[in-house]
DNA sequence: ATCCTGACCACAA
DNA sequence: GTTGTGGCCAGGA
């Protein structure tokens, strides 16, 4: 396993129950500032068995990035909804539920 | 080596 | 809301 693929990992369990970050964040709180789409990658890839909260990880813009109706979609719905996490239409409002809502324009904007 | 794809992201129209 | 563009880069063909 590479030391970036733990770092991601790591990251992505560090989120609090409750609580969600974007792909974006992830990867900057991994040390990987701009790599988003290796933690989306690595995502896919998540072995049934692992213990990874998988489900706290969303699009920039709060959506569910897993394609609707699917059951993996339904599965991240359920278990957000579980521990409080308020889904609106395949969507979490980061302003109210986000780790680092700010993050991801720190790292790319200006 | 090249080409294509993708649980991504931001920015500008 | 919708493209489109450019950036990122691992994997597979």
């Amino acid at each position: 396993m590479q030391d970036s693929h733990a770092r991601v990992y790591a990251a992505i369990a560090a989120i609090p129950p409750g609580r969600v970050a974007s792909y974006g964040a992830i990867a900057a709180r991994a040390g990987l500032p701009g790599r988003a789409r290796l933690v989306g990658r690595l995502l896919g890839e998540v072995p049934d068995g692992m213990e990874l909260p998988w489900f706290r990880v969303l699009r920039a813009s709060g959506e569910i990035a897993l394609p609707r109706g699917s059951r993996d979609f339904r599965e991240q719905v359920r278990r957000l909804r579980a521990e409080g996490v308020e889904v609106k239409n395949g969507r979490v409002a980061l302003s109210a539920f986000g780790l680092d809502a700010n993050l991801d324009r720190a790292l790319w904007g200006m």
